[in-house]
DNA sequence: ACGAAAAAGGAAACCGGTGTCAAAACGTAT
DNA sequence: ATACGTTTTGACACCGGTTTCCTTTTTCGT
């Protein structure tokens, strides 16, 4: 193999071949109209040489490059790595390459920073996390500029395409279930932020649950936080002051849900004999936190893969589902609720 | 703006502008002989046709492209994440973008993957995060395929140009002063796993500060882990049966540390009252876990923006520092020790 | 053995930029 | 007006692939 110097192109190849760049072309892209002789011939001048064919001169002569991006602006960190795992297993061994951009949700430049970077890198495609995902001017600008896009989400936000979709209001229904099933009736809420659908999505169905069941849902019982830990803390903490007779919370994720322990243990409640709690996403605080959390977990790796699917080989892809069933994993923050006095 | 259809070339914008093509080049690239009135007449047809250049044809005729790579392999998915967006600071506003990789360090294809990896998508250079950043054989990989590269790491592990360094060692020793000075004289360590340069700095500082303070450190107080959440709390489990007065301990990480914290609890150990713990690198969560947990804070973003730097434009990074200071991180894990029986 | 169809391979143009070098335009001194 | 040195600008080749279109070779039926 040769080691250093430039590396060696299509040309040369084909000169030491004797054969011309056209055919050698034809090798790289498996061309069936080749004679095997040929193809052997080539192939040996190929391995010897160690050609590897120039990306940037493929994607000029193709009009397009093997680009796909990754736009996110998640608070859980091992949520986007996951993902950022999940689309890997879905490229490795092919030509694509995974370029990340953090966004800021907050920016009011956010739009145009995105526009500029789709300019810029003429990407073949990105993949876009929630909460962004949520936006639908985001997916009108990557329709805009020709750029192909597929959204992750908590509901139906756009063609199956364009879409993976997970389950969450099923899921937190399945919780309020389990919750009751155990003998809770006074379960609180820490819902997610406004503006997001899956804290949206989750708070309908946990109200919808609680409906289900003819349970009563006071007005206090229901706190909003921003989906970080410490606003966790203190929705807990006016949940518990309003609302003494809770016995049980769900937060919409599991950092908000980190945020109650701490509160409780703040207020000397016991987890989960005092007050059982259940959280969302299955993120590693989750397992970490003590008493281990129950919790719903959905499958990011493989909805990553089947999003990234869904951009590079959308005909097998079709075979991916756009949406991907959630779990609940329990663990030790939930016990019935302790024996009125 | 020109909104569908095939982006405009240079082409166009020459033929609108009435100019040649390697004018319009003049123009994009900021080329000091120009005659102002030209540029004003082309940067207008440019902002007409908004036109960007095709950034793969200028990587074909440059012969390099715009492409930074990060390769990982770590435990912790907040440093990977907060690194990106550090690397991400520095290349904003730049016709940069970041690739990610993930690898795995067990598998014994990596090296091939990787040359593949670089190989296939020839980028302008790589970040090498911990742990994988300390295999010597990757960097001469990168070397030998002439692909730029920094590494991270806790050690002189390469030339400044290759190299940005946390002083992992000297924190530690820090770490330990702080706790004899509170008291403590019994203090276990739960290393990292063999092989981690890292784990090896930390372990050696806290040897040295032992030493240095004239404290026994009997084997039996030094117990290996993997760096994650389990190999933690089986060490502690460990430590603290084989040696029941300690009263303080340092983990080599802050998974580990957590997992501590879960060992105590399960054996009615109250931190930090009867038993101080301390953890490293400052993850997520040290800060969510109760009692908040005191550990040491590395700077990860702004060394991240400087190993990006140091490939974009080694110019200006000959400024950027090399070396970055850590900070103790002080929270409530941390009491002095419990007077003895 | 012959002709036609099919298969295999090559020449040249093209993708959209940049580098080289010479020509054109300009300013100034003679 | 002419000559000359500087600025500005353009023509053309080139980066390393792919595509189009056409020629050459092979295969095969009769």
């Amino acid at each position: 193999m040769a080691k250093s110097g430039p590396a060696p192109t299509i040309n040369d190849v084909a000169r030491i071949a004797g054969v011309s760049k056209k055919t050698v072309s034809r090798v790289i892209n498996r061309s069936p109209l080749l004679k095997q002789a040929t193809r052997e011939k080539v192939e040996k001048v190929i391995a010897e040489l160690g050609y590897t064919p120039n990306p940037q001169a493929r994607a000029l002569a193709l009009r397009r490059n093997f680009l796909l991006g990754l736009l996110h602006d998640n608070p859980n960190a091992q949520t986007v790595l996951n993902f950022q795992e999940g689309v890997l297993d879905a490229i490795r061994d092919t030509e694509f390459a995974l370029v990340v951009r953090p966004v800021d949700r907050h920016s009011p430049a956010m739009l145009d920073d995105i526009r500029n970077f789709l300019e810029l890198q003429r990407l073949y495609g990105v993949l876009i996390l929630p909460p962004i995902s949520e936006n639908d001017e985001l997916a009108a600008l990557c329709r805009e500029m020709g750029c192909g896009y597929v959204r992750m989400g908590s509901a139906a936000l756009d063609e199956a395409e364009h879409l993976v979709q997970s389950n969450d209001r099923e899921m937190v229904e399945a919780v309020v279930d389990y919750l009751v099933e155990l003998g809770h009736e006074r379960i609180g809420l820490i819902e997610g932020p406004a503006g997001f659908r899956s804290a949206f999505e989750r708070r309908e169905g946990f109200l919808a649950a609680m409906k289900r069941h003819g349970l009563d849902m006071p007005s206090e019982a229901l706190v909003q936080g921003n989906y970080r830990f410490n606003s966790g803390v203190e929705a807990a903490h006016q949940l518990l002051s309003e609302n003494p007779h809770v016995t049980a919370i769900f937060a919409s994720n599991d950092e908000m849900a980190a945020g109650a322990y701490h509160a409780a243990r703040e207020r000397g409640v016991d987890v989960p004999n005092d007050l059982s709690l259940v959280g969302f996403d299955d993120s590693p605080i989750a397992a970490h936190i003590w008493p281990p959390m129950t919790t719903v977990g959905w499958p990011i790796r493989e909805m990553a893969k089947a999003a990234a699917l869904k951009l590079v080989a959308p005909d097998t892809a079709e075979a991916q589902p756009s949406n991907f069933p959630a779990r609940l994993v329990t663990r030790n923050s939930v016990a019935p609720p302790a024996k009125k006095i």
